[in-house]
DNA sequence: ATGAAAGCGCTAACAG
DNA sequence: CTGTTAGCGCTTTCAT
């Protein structure tokens, strides 16, 4: 239904040129072919008075490229995902790329079906946030010669690259921020079991256990989302236990928010009745009550070098395989952590 | 770069139809055009079994129009837009449009940018949250013939339909609430001066004074900004000024979260000190010490409305002058505002 | 019940 | 320095 605009084919007739020449001026090809001067800003004045604009289809079936990527997110209501898509999309679009979302809910068989939409569109690439542990579609599609990029999760034994944060390191220093604060009886609550940065952030936890000689009988991990259902029930169950933990470290926003709910309606307060400690800084984090100590994905970062990398395969330089670029965090010490004895 | 999909051309030579044939088939019009059953399920069949799937710019450019939709939004890494973008998102992929994506980071110049771009990629339909105050961008786009939804924002004396919230009667909704737990001297610190959703809650606001005989000498309204640090600034004067409020009304979340910070630092508690009440219900907005009463607008039936509305134009039902569709928000009283008397 | 062929708007190989 | 022309994959008019 689109106002249909004028075509190369009109301005060539107007202005008396073959469709040829204008379309080499058009596409900035004028000193190649030795085009006049005069010729080429006559033309280029025309094309902007007429408001001339390329039909993107028809370049895009001569071409067989669309000048699109395609990204999908898990949850783009999740202010984390949202953040890092804004500076994908940005990033794109001063590629010239403009960017197909779509949001799979969390579930794997969306995620597929959104591929193929992408693909049947002919997107010249792909940034995913898959949403689990399964990768056998997206080696599919990457097989099939799409430029991908995987990020916030990666896997083992593929060949697309993949961005995600410095898991294991920022679990482990933010472990040993509790032990050096005196704190040995820690519960992790943990999130999604098996997924690729759950894992990492759990062995980062117990590495840093391991080197402070910690026995495994004293702390504890439990959990099994990245809910406030699951934040919620599980430090409930903990803080009634025989043996209450005098820190809690939740692996997500949402886990601590359920902590928080269920460390107030127990009366207690934090830190000096338990210490706080989560993964992902919010715009909140500072202002609860007591402000949060947090760790913070760059997520800005994240979004640039899922970018890079993506733009490095469509110019044709192929990804090291296994590539896994990991990028730094950052902790926000706050005052959720007590210092003991 | 796309790896090219087998074409309608070759599957007609494989299977020994014609190019016609085999084009009405597989868009469904072979009763239409009595093709003999067997043929057509051939047809299907070999179709699917090499997996063929049509070219999406050859189609658009026969058939000038591209089953895409552009949204546009000032910011997505804002959970309220985050949330109705992913509402549009799920709607418009039940009708079968990809739907481009862009973060105008509350700029009209890029708003206006992201427009043409996306013009120029002959979007059937466009669903835009605008930046600001001015409309006749889009009024523009619209009278070529696009058809198109604000939303979030409405205009005045423009053709395009609008959906928002019910801003007016939900700010003179909440504002009774506090009337009726007794509050006269009641600060509200307001967003963006002139926007129309700031200007339906502080006449909502107004309102509701007005018809409890509270005289503008009592009150107050302050700010300019939908910001952090606008409500922190405000809420830290009002604090310390010669005759404090002793209830504020936030209206966003952010100023909301400004006036916290604001009110810790100057040693006070909610309720007790001082009561708080603001728009945008957040995730954390029941996990604060003490649990936020906020209003929360239906995003849900935002996005799902936005759909209808722009689908309706899609099939040629021309939107009423001047529709706007108000979406009734809703309050959740919590436990942040103190009764007096 | 099926096909031939034109044409959507553009690029690029080939031809001066 | 500029032009002619084929063809990308599809839909559709006109033929048969």
């Amino acid at each position: 239904m689109t106002k249909s605009n004028i075509s190369i084919k009109e301005l060539a007739s107007i202005l008396g040129f073959s469709i040829t020449t204008v379309s080499r001026v058009l596409n900035g090809k004028a000193e190649q072919y030795r085009i006049k001067k005069e010729t080429e800003s006559k033309i280029q004045e025309t094309a902007k008075r007429l408001n001339y604009t390329p039909n993107q289809f028809a370049r895009s079936l001569k071409l067989d490229k669309s000048e699109t990527i395609g990204v999908i997110v898990p949850d783009i209501s999740n202010p984390f995902f949202a953040e890092i898509f804004k500076n994908i999309e940005r990033g794109l679009k001063q590629h010239g790329y403009a960017v197909f979302v779509g949001d799979s809910n969390d579930n794997t068989e969306l995620e597929i079906d959104l591929i193929k939409h992408f693909v049947a569109r002919k997107v010249d690439g792909l940034v995913i946030a898959p949403v689990g542990i399964s990768s056998t579609h997206l080696s599919q599609v990457f097989k099939t010669g799409i430029p991908l990029v995987s990020i916030d999760r990666s896997f083992k034994n593929v060949d697309f690259p993949a961005v995600t944060s410095n898991n294991f390191d920022s679990a482990k220093e933010a472990t040993i921020e509790l032990l050096k604060n005196g704190h040995r009886n820690i519960a992790l609550i943990q999130g999604l079991n098996q997924s690729q940065p759950n894992t990492d952030r759990v062995n980062g936890f117990i590495q840093a256990m391991k080197e402070w000689d910690i026995h495994p009988d004293k702390y504890s991990i439990v959990g099994e989302g990245f809910s406030i259902e699951n934040g919620f029930y599980q430090t409930d169950r903990l803080l009634n236990s025989a043996n209450p933990p005098t820190a809690i470290f939740a692996l997500s926003n949402l886990i601590a928010l359920g902590a928080l709910k269920a460390i107030s309606q127990n009366g207690q307060t934090i830190p000096n009745d338990i210490s706080l400690l989560t993964f992902d800084e919010q715009a909140y984090s500072a202002f609860l009550n007591t402000p949060m100590t947090t760790i913070e994905q760059n997520k800005v970062e994240m979004g640039n070098m899922a970018v890079k990398l993506l733009i490095d395969q469509i110019c044709g330089r192929k990804p090291k395989i296994g590539s896994i670029v990991q990028i730094h965090s950052k902790m926000h010490l706050r005052e959720s952590i007590k210092k003991i004895n």
